[in-house]
DNA sequence: CGACCACCTTGATATAGATCAAGCCAGCAG
DNA sequence: CTGCTGGCTTGATCTATATCAAGGTGGTCG
């Protein structure tokens, strides 16, 4: 009676499969991310037969999980890394719809193929689900198909947000909105890091945003070219709003300001 | 444990009810838009549920239906007629995240507030369920809840489309893109009418598209001005694409070229 | 150690689409 | 019928961002 629900992806059979801990119960209630999203408000049996159904990846930067157009057939819950997920057109114009970090789900379509590719931008830890078992668990476990209900809506209102930032923000309110979702999302791993390691009080990290990805690819999610996303970038250091650190961090010096820029009332 | 699935919505009480029909157990079972997304796969039990659980109004024109921060208490299906979702900024800038013809939902919120506001753009009809309601049916009839997830699937892959129009694509590829939405719009309303309508065997409608918005919402739609909407358009009727009809209909003279030019393969 | 490569930055110039400015057209009120 | 209003079209000019072009930087591998 339910019309199918379609899942996504292409992953060679096994890639990147942990043997040793396929068949583990306990994976699940053992997991950093079990209260994230999918997986909360699961009992012990919900947990087991989460961990039953699914497999854990490790994937390599670089790797393509979803390819646009192939059969939807596995679902994935992202547990460790960022997952850039894109369109793209035949001439080769793309534009990454957005990035799923640890928490987030990824692989619905709406039809049996899917609509869109994924590719990991670091290295990754994911649970891949297959349909039939997915199925079987949103039918078993009321919880969980309420759970992806919810983040479907929480995605749904960032594509909006997206549109927005895509069809009416300036490049700079484009980058400085960039920044600061980057910044929430390396606040989010650092609580969840803080909250399973009870020792360190999590010494409250001074406004840091995580950046994995390429001056491509924040190009090609904020519709903008490189140059103008270096450019930008560059102008908000003179500013002294960020600050270079290492490789992969930027630091938010004044995140006041870049709120302001941000929802477009302030130019600097 | 199910976490508060939160709806959107802000209209005065009781604005456009039908009185006579609030309780009418049938409503549902003899709805146009029985079979469409939500309430298709409910028995005669969940039909009558549904019509007790919500009651049809009829919007002019230009109704505010949902207002961006307002408490989200109710949530509509859409029989007739065609709302606008949007975003907007503190200094006026909008952005059209969609457009809701029938069959659609709109007024899930990630939040206990709105995210978006939504208004009619011709008369429109609805079916408005307030939360508590909605929550009931979701938990009491997992068809419909399943529904709802597959509907929540679909725009999110809407919203994905359209990103890349708004990253990606020309002011032509633009507007082709939005003729071709609009053309489909219409011929599913011709097959829902033509189903109900036993004697019409429905004639063939020639590739027409139903615009039944300004210019100014197409151009907050694909993130452009009035003037570029207005001389994009002009443009393919030069190069006889498309040919203007009544008020808020055009014709595609040619769809094929039309959906070349849509993905980025022709430029005319 | 050197040189290659991927990625990033910066500068000069070009252009798609925005902005500014008129005027047109149809429907409605008087 | 006349004039007003809201929506649409068209033209002239401007500008934010793209495109073209040239280095710079840091990590890796022979």
């Amino acid at each position: 009676m339910a019309p199918p629900l379609q899942t996504s992806a292409f992953l060679s059979p096994g890639l990147g499969v942990h043997p040793s801990r396929q068949a583990d119960l306990q994976r699940c209630l053992l997991c950093d991310q079990r209260d994230a999203n999918l997986c909360s408000g699961l009992d012990k049996q919900g947990l087991a037969a989460l961990a039953q159904s699914s497999k854990r990846l490790v994937l390599p930067p670089g790797t393509t999980m979803v390819e646009e157009g192939e059969p939807a057939v596995s679902f994935f819950n992202v547990t460790q890394g960022t997952v850039k997920l894109f369109k793209s057109l035949p001439d080769g114009r793309r534009q990454i719809t957005g990035f799923a970090d640890p928490g987030q789900f990824l692989g619905l379509s709406p039809s049996d193929v899917y609509s869109f590719g994924a590719e990991t931008v670091d290295t990754v830890q994911v649970c891949r689900f297959q349909r039939p078992q997915l199925e079987g668990l949103l039918s078993d476990f009321p919880v969980f198909e309420r759970n992806l209900l919810v983040a479907v809506t929480d995605r749904l209102a960032e594509a909006q947000e997206q549109m927005l930032l895509l069809g009416r923000k300036t490049a700079k309110e484009k980058v400085a909105s960039f920044l600061l979702d980057r910044l929430q999302a390396h606040e989010r791993a650092q609580a969840t890091a803080a909250a399973h390691d009870h020792d360190e009080p999590a010494a409250t990290t001074e406004h840091v945003a995580s950046v994995p990805m390429t001056r491509i690819d924040i190009a090609d999610y904020l519709g903008l070219t490189i140059e103008t996303v270096s450019r930008t970038i560059s102008a908000l250091r003179r500013e002294k709003i960020i600050a270079n650190m290492e490789n992969h961090y930027i630091q938010i010096l004044a995140p006041a300001t870049l709120r302001q820029i941000a929802s477009g009332q302030q130019n600097g």
